[in-house]
DNA sequence: TTTAGTATTGCAACTTTATTGCATTTCTTT
DNA sequence: AAAGAAATGCAATAAAGTTGCAATACTAAA
């Protein structure tokens, strides 16, 4: 749970209508600790509420496209939305887990990279790093030992 | 193309059987510049030879699985397939651009990351780490310029 | 060299995830 | 209240990858 975060704020200030399904969608992603896929956001507002699928999908590509939120790989074929860098949430690498597949956040400070000499260097637009750290979590590690 | 790699040799190495699809697949992926999918080694293939989908589907995912080869994740929903790093192939990470979908090898030096006190300290097991920096490239900044 | 067993490949059907076109509903603004 | 714009729903489609099973090819023992 974010407790920084003006949802209907960020919404505005991206000048963006604020509508309910836009409204939810950014708060169960701000307030998850994990980035989500699109299917795990359908059927959290499923619970409450009638939406279709489709609005999700057109949400998610309208609050990335907007800057609002990134759009993740993980090492399988689903892609994974979690709130974009901004004050409150600085960029951080994630970690993905072969075995349960499951995508957790890294301490922002987990791995120092130095991107000033690529910056400077690279002849077209960098606009966004991620880092993915693949292997096996903590957790299916000890359920393999037993 | 690579003067280095042995590919017989390292199909070999993993305990595989040499067959010619597998040979012919390392050999694309090992001597194209930037990662494929597993569409454009199909491609490749069938150009000189009939080959169904679903077995390059089957020799990448034993290629992974083995090591040889990485599976990298592209901006979009599509896989591709590079040289796991091997004293030929240093690890690097990947340009992506969100404009022609291209996919670059950057320099290993291209960013430095330290990655030592997350090895540490992490619980799990880390495998592996894939650095992606998204943006736009310098030929389509050049096309958009015009 | 034959034969049994194993490994590899092909084919068709299927699954998952995401996207598109178009109709309908809802909202906004005058 | 009405017109226009924005948001949503629904059905169909697309793209990428996977599965089950049959057919073929290879390997190694008798």
């Amino acid at each position: 749970m974010c407790q920084h975060c003006d949802y209907a704020q960020i919404l505005e200030a991206a000048n963006l209508n604020l509508t309910t399904n836009r409204l939810k969608i950014l708060e169960i992603i701000g307030n998850n600790r994990s980035p989500l896929s699109a299917k795990e956001i359908y059927d959290t507002l499923s619970r409450n509420k009638d939406i279709n699928r489709v609005t999700v999908y057109r949400i998610l590509d309208l609050l990335v496209k907007k800057g609002i939120i990134n759009r993740l790989t993980s090492g399988e074929r689903t892609f994974h939305y979690g709130m974009a860098p901004n004050k409150n949430h600085p960029a951080h690498p994630h970690f993905y887990c072969k075995h349960c597949g499951a995508i957790e956040c890294l301490n922002p400070e987990a791995l120092h990279i130095e991107m000033e000499s690529l910056k400077k260097t690279y002849p077209g637009v960098i606009e966004n790093v991620e880092i993915r750290v693949d292997g096996i979590c903590k957790n299916c590690l000890k359920k393999s030992r037993q």
